[in-house]
DNA sequence: TTTGTTGCAAATCATTTGCAAGTTC
DNA sequence: GAACTTGCAAATGATTTGCAACAAA
């Protein structure tokens, strides 16, 4: 299935109305498959398209769990497609971000939610330091 | 040693000019022990002290290791004191945050370093959820 | 007395919003 | 047709900055 066909699958399956701007943002998401700004995802749509429709519509997806919002690090928020489960490691010189798989903590996580009275649903682990460039440079 | 004792230590400590509002934020930090906001902190001190003032400081001190910045969740950041280790628990939607200690996991640190080819030096965890008041709401 | 810090006001920048016109179902 | 989305421009809100006066070492 190409991006475009998953973008449209996604937004079907969490009952979204399906307009042409929404599938190509999320169809971008999809297809850069990294970790973007919303000026960056906007920066490759179509010039009709809105930042501020972009950033709407990051919201929504957020919000119904199709991608994840990063918020670390950085002034502006990053976002990924919500599909892979997987830690961070972040570059504090030049705010680059690695993906690192890792088996979930789901016994800390069952810990954390006993120990708090909470009830978690889900977890993030961030490492930060310097990667490999940013290291030679020191 | 007192609130104010400690915060002149710690400026003293990693080198900074000792002023009347860097002791009264800090001193404050202390003394609430909590996570704050840069409008709570400001809120709480004497109205000479300008909230660009308390902005800025925090700034130094999260770069000089002696505060947290915790910039997940809400629109704002919040700030605690770096001096213990732990993790936190962050209610989705009221944004309170409770403090889960629990040991670090610096097997997990290395294997991200080591995969990732970065040199990391902290991490963090954070579990996200519902605390025991807005679980009842639902 | 040199260098760093503050207050003030204005600037910045990411993100959100109101509303009328256009679309999706 | 009803309910939802969009573009546009303006608003918002957290944070930062320039600069002259002031304070710490």
């Amino acid at each position: 299935m190409d991006a475009e066909q998953a973008a449209k699958t996604k937004l079907k399956e969490i009952g979204m109305r399906i307009t042409p701007q929404r599938v190509l943002i999320l169809k971008n998401i999809i297809a850069m498959n990294g970790h973007l700004t919303a000026e960056e995802i906007h920066r490759e749509l179509p010039s009709f398209i809105t930042l501020a429709t972009v950033y709407n519509n990051l919201k929504y997806f957020a919000e119904l769990n199709l991608i994840n919002e990063l918020s670390f690090g950085s002034s502006c928020s990053k976002y990924e497609l919500a599909d892979t489960s997987h830690y961070h490691v972040i570059c504090e010189s030049c705010q680059q971000i690695a993906d690192f798989n890792y088996p979930l903590l789901n016994e800390v996580e069952y810990a954390a939610a006993q120990v708090a009275h909470f009830k978690v649903h889900r977890h993030t682990l961030e490492f930060y330091g310097l990667c490999q460039e940013c290291k030679k440079k020191k």
